[in-house]
DNA sequence: TTCGAGAATGCAAGCGCTTTCATTTTGTCT
DNA sequence: AGACAAAATGAAAGCGCTTGCATTCTCGAA
């Protein structure tokens, strides 16, 4: 017995030609009940399974979809992925996820490493890659989904929300509030449109008060606890103050908050601190995170159902953009006196 | 042309036989330097890339390993799977990822899938599975290593640590520190055998002190923030109220300091919660949290040249115990006076 | 100049499956 | 009972690539 037990083994016990094996495992209904059981029972004999290589070369569909995400690291993706997997699954689908590690560079290679696995389909995160990245996928025909970001007349389907508009919400909430002195803590937008946007949209409220974002109170951070945390301090320790930071995600204001307590301050009292996203992580931090809300699961089964639109070629198929909600939470308080008493 | 570029249509152009290209991309010192800039030159015209299914059906190989996680809700495998990657790269090999939510059958499925797939080799998290799948997996000879468990004795190849004698190492600190009132919020301990062994650490430690965990100090709960805060509550509530929760990974910790919290408690002052894993979460709590740090990269680093070694058939590939180490933070601290206010 | 050993290259046979088309079987209606 | 449509099945041609073997080429040595 071959290690890998064939069609044409199955198709031997069975007493039929391997294009009824064939048959029986795909569209079961074109075979006749009898000869299905049998059929089924040589495959569970063999405990067969068919040869993806063999099966991707010959019907030249895989039953895959890719996507690529900047990072497992922290949980920002994994909900809207788990989603995406689930709604996927339903359809006997199978995702195969790969990082990008935020690096243009290294998502253009998972890109051609996916392609070559043959992938029928492809998630994306932003829209913000070289050109020539969009030509090759055009040029393969490979449909292909943005998730997380939108806006008006983007040329490719998109399932997300407006980032910039969302940040520009979150710091009009945090000037209402009658701050004056605000600094932020942005993601590197270098390749990342969703970052860029928000650090407009902060620009854009700041604006309306004669305030703007510049190299004093405007740092760029990767999206890791460690170097927000420096950020932090950096801002913290300037004058004057900030009295609040409006930080790119959760992750860089967990760090944010961690400095803020390691310098001996409180927040919200002595310096309000915002987030982006609503991850779970929102929730453990004390003070609870004041945050936007993205709603992660539903992008995620809309990009899903976006794909299967777009590789069954629907003409109807439409990019999709989501609210967001601002949700307060203890962070996010009006600038105090020196200390922080609340009333 | 067609949509996809082949091997012939690369041929062609470069005046040279498929075999040639072939061996230009697969071993290329095999072909005169002059025809190989040639058929280079060619394979960058058409932009080509080799398919997949085609490769995979005539050589065999996919050089490709599966890994199976649990979740990729929480970050707990995050670093590990990452590093896994990182190494399996370094040999031109491609991680594909899936979940399993926890749910052995849903793992199985999953095993399925990834063998169907060609995966070279399977990473899979803990020991705890059901005799016929370890079958399945010799018969079909797949090579496989088993992450973040191990002991002696383990039949199987394997990368982890003593989650057993870790567990109990925490359990003697808190024991230590004159605790003697402990309970425990433990992960799902069904099909989880590092859930277990964690279980069991804290008993061996609890019965040196002629104490014990049942079911008035003793909850699983899923890993996550909402269960184990209920599961906190539930024990904080109860009388006597414990001095300390020792938990089972960071996130459930997470989750109890929340509640602590939130019942006007104070950490460690009323009550001292450990966590395990030592994820970054652990560091933004507050207080931050004293749990057990688990050499998350190493052991991926680890598990990829276990692997690697083991598809090579290298006889003496060996399993791979790691040590763990206590990180003592804020979260724990003797019990405070308030216990002598018994009621 | 000739010969033979290597080095380069080409030929062609699959790898295991799907799918078109042809063939056989079955069932239905006169 | 005969005729025909529909249902069930089989035969066989690839899908795009790798690879063992055969063939051709290149050189240095005789």
């Amino acid at each position: 017995m071959k290690p890998q037990p064939t069609l044409e083994d199955v198709a031997g016990m069975a007493g039929v030609s391997t294009a009824t094996v064939s048959r029986v495992l795909n569209e079961p209904e074109l075979v006749h009940a009898e000869t299905r059981l049998r059929v089924e029972a040589a495959v569970a004999h063999f405990d067969y399974t068919p040869h993806f290589g063999a099966r991707a070369l010959a019907s030249n569909r895989t039953d895959t979809v890719g996507a690529i995400i900047p990072t497992m690291e922290n949980a920002i993706f994994a909900r809207g992925l788990q989603a995406l997997q689930e709604a996927l699954a339903r359809d006997g689908i199978t995702l195969v996820v790969a990082t990008s590690n935020y690096d243009p560079t290294r998502e253009a290679e998972q890109i051609r490493a996916l392609l070559g696995r043959g992938v029928d389909g492809l998630v994306l995160i932003g829209e913000a890659r070289d050109p020539s990245i969009y030509a090759m996928l055009e040029r393969r025909q490979v449909p292909f989904v943005l998730v997380w970001s939108w806006r008006l007349d983007c040329p490719w389907p998109c399932v997300g929300f407006d980032n910039r508009a969302a940040a520009r919400a979150m710091a009009e909430r945090v000037l209402a509030l009658g701050h004056r002195c605000v600094a932020m803590i942005a993601g590197v937008t270098r390749g990342n449109d969703r970052a860029a946007a928000r650090v407009e949209g902060v620009r854009d409220a700041l604006a309306h008060y004669g305030l703007g974002l510049d190299r004093t109170n405007l740092i760029e951070t990767p999206y890791n606890l460690k170097e927000s945390g420096a950020a932090a301090q950096r801002l913290l320790t300037a004058k004057p103050r900030p009295t609040a930071i409006v930080c790119g995600n959760d992750v860089i204001a967990a760090g944010a908050l961690t400095a803020v307590r390691a310098l001996g301050l409180a927040a919200p009292a002595d310096v309000s601190v915002t987030g982006f996203d609503d991850i779970d992580l929102a929730l453990v931090l004390d003070p609870s995170l004041t945050t936007v809300h993205v709603p992660h699961r539903r992008m995620g089964e809309a990009a899903a159902s976006l794909l299967l639109q777009l590789r069954a070629q629907e003409k109807d198929a439409r990019s999709i953009v989501f609210e967001t909600a601002l949700v307060e939470r203890e962070s996010l308080a009006p600038p105090g006196p020196k200390k922080g008493e609340t009333q």
